[in-house]
DNA sequence: TTGAAAGCGATACCAC
DNA sequence: GTGGTATCGCTTTCAA
């Protein structure tokens, strides 16, 4: 008895395939398939007779079969610079390691690397585009120079995702960021709490032209305007992500501000501060709260020199770009415009759990030595690795 | 010049397959699939040499064909307590919607769902395995009573894995949850910032057996003490996660506490804490620090009363967990026995990005109306949504 | 112990 | 416009 019902629940009526609806039309299957994928060749009539079937049946494809007998191969482009490496490092592992994934189903990445946010991305963007990539990664450093060939590559449909920095008035599939307006009050709302509403705060930024940027200063000055009174912003530096800028600016800006009580530096460039409060002598007293992680800032905040950093999250940004890709290209499946991470904080207490997987990440990868499962596969060379980074 | 290189760039090699290997050793695919599957009825020899070419040629099967071929259904039983349900559906919905990628590949989800943790798990459990599953998804309330079920699940070789809390002596594949150490450290880090190191904090917990819970009031301790000498912990209060419970304990502490400056509630039983703290006219005064998020807290955080809550990624919890078990399963991928996430921490600046993705949790599916892609199969109905959770 | 062949459910091409 | 069929790389079964 128990036996019946175990048997039926494995016998469930497989699903309708071109097949069956081909059968039941009285039709070839060439023809549903025609149908379906509105190619050339075929009675406008029957096309809608398909098509309601498919619907009315609940049709979907199977994409294994699909993958198997499709010559297709879906090459994705990956365009990200070389620096910083401790993010954009982590941005290509982060599709590297879902794209693993999705190898048996004809997706391939091709990666394309220059040196510096806006420096060669449009060079790098071209050979994509002539390379006739199917989908794109990129983090436009400088969208208005980038902004035609975007056009070209969106105008030939193909899905483009921006990471880590939007483009803003260029059509594309998606954008994957950090919120950075939550960013900034967020850090904003963290220094009015460490520092009990009161005091002077010094921002350093990298440059106000990049949207990014400007929004973390704007989340900052808006959290702070509204809900602490008595914090000011004693200045704000663009240090244009150059260490000797951000260094001289800085120590021009502490020589003048003696009363400082914290600083918010909004990009990466966090090292020159931390140098410049040292040799004006703020080491200790000031308040610092950073962003992104990367092994020099570990020790500072292990020390507790700097309060708190923003991790943006780069291996996640990685990850959802090219779900979003793969799922537009391979399901049909358009992604929210917009994905706003949420950034998380960092401070000592957690500062671990972020080490141990940096660490993961630069490990062999066959280190876990992977066990044979049942299905046996494993020894043939690791088919695929656990992703293990920092999410 | 230039379409020679491109035409040459899409024609790399095909990957070896059985079919090669076959031709190479002058034998046929049906020995070649025994050698690389361990099934009864081949020489050793032959298995040998087979298996050494495979490994030398680094082959690596086709899995679209695996599946398109293989009748068989991998089953992914899934046992979660329905409450609290702010945390557990999402779990459910992370596993949902990965799985949902995978469902070509014959892997499907079965959901077993009792009333809440510890209460109705043998059962499900007992169903579970009885329905022969192939892997297992377990939030295990009770180690302790769950232990005979589990090892006879982990000795038929069933993959499981722990979400949320651990069930530590009891072996199995993995581990997913957050840090429950760090979870109470970061909030002593928290705690200690916010009220600059000074005053008396009560912390209101669960029941100390649960492991994880004990690992959080250990983390805030060990925080305090370390960090935080002027910082004291006045009281610990187990309400077992029930209301009047709650209300009642924290009720009397706080009559015997004039003095209270923070109180940190380390479970989802935070509602009849604040009402507690209202009734004993400490509300504005005393800095709260809760953990998870559901609606109920949403204004409470709005308001400034609570000052931040640790959000434990339900979705994500679910998402890796279902992963582990599918590589495993399908790829012979073993993942690290733990898996720790990293809390988050929600405060009033970043709340609503937490809050719009919870909105988006309950709208209706087709919401974002995927538009067709060139793959040409979203309008036979959507194969598989956008993962839009928090994350 | 091994070989040969029939699927799996699509795509793609050729013939009508 | 439409039908038929080879094919993708593997699993599975039947014969030898």
């Amino acid at each position: 008895m128990r036996r019946r019902r175990k048997t039926e629940a494995r016998k469930r009526t497989k699903p309708p395939g071109i097949r069956e609806i081909a059968q039941t039309l009285g039709i070839s299957i060439g023809t549903v398939d025609r149908a379906l994928h509105d190619r050339p060749g075929i009675n406008q009539t029957t096309r809608a007779k398909v098509l309601e079937l498919a619907e009315r049946v609940g049709y979907r494809p199977n994409l294994a079969a699909r993958f198997l007998s499709s010559r297709k191969q879906w090459r994705v482009g990956v365009n990200l610079p070389k620096e910083i490496a401790s993010f954009f490092d982590l941005v290509r592992d982060g599709i590297q390691d879902v794209a693993r994934s999705f190898e048996s189903n004809g997706v391939r990445v091709v990666h394309r690397s220059y040196p510096r946010l806006g420096e060669g991305e449009i060079e790098a963007l071209e050979a994509a585009l002539d390379d006739n990539i199917d989908g794109l990664v990129i983090a436009p450093g400088r969208p208005e120079s980038l902004a035609p060939l975007m056009r070209r590559a969106v105008g030939r449909g193909i899905p483009v995702v921006c990471v880590n920095t939007d483009a803003p008035g260029i059509e594309h599939l998606a954008t994957v960021s950090v919120d950075s307006a939550t960013s900034g009050s967020l850090v904003g709302e963290l220094m009015g709490r460490f520092l009990g509403g009161e005091g002077r705060v010094v921002v350093v930024t990298g440059q106000l032209s990049t949207v990014d940027h400007l929004q973390k200063l704007d989340g900052f000055r808006k959290e702070i305007a509204e809900r602490w009174p008595s914090l000011g912003i004693a200045a704000v530096v663009e240090a244009h992500d150059d260490e000797n800028e951000a260094y001289e600016k800085c120590r021009q800006v502490l020589a003048t501000t003696p009363d400082l009580a914290g600083v918010y530096v909004s990009t990466a460039n966090s090292i020159p501060v931390m140098r410049a409060l040292d040799d004006q002598g703020l080491g200790g007293s000031v308040t610092i709260i950073t962003t992104d992680l990367f092994p020099a800032l570990a020790p500072l905040i292990e020390s507790g020199r700097i309060s708190a950093t923003i991790y943006q999250r780069p291996w996640v940004q990685g990850q959802i770009a090219f779900q979003a890709i793969y799922k537009f290209l391979v399901e049909g499946v358009t992604p929210p415009a917009v994905n706003r991470l949420s950034p998380h904080v960092v401070m000592r207490s957690n500062l671990k759990l972020f080490l141990e997987r940096m660490r993961s990440d630069t490990t062999e990868v066959d280190g876990g030595g992977a066990r044979r499962s049942e299905a046996g596969t494993a020894r043939h060379g690791s088919i695929a690795t656990f992703a293990d980074e920092i999410r």
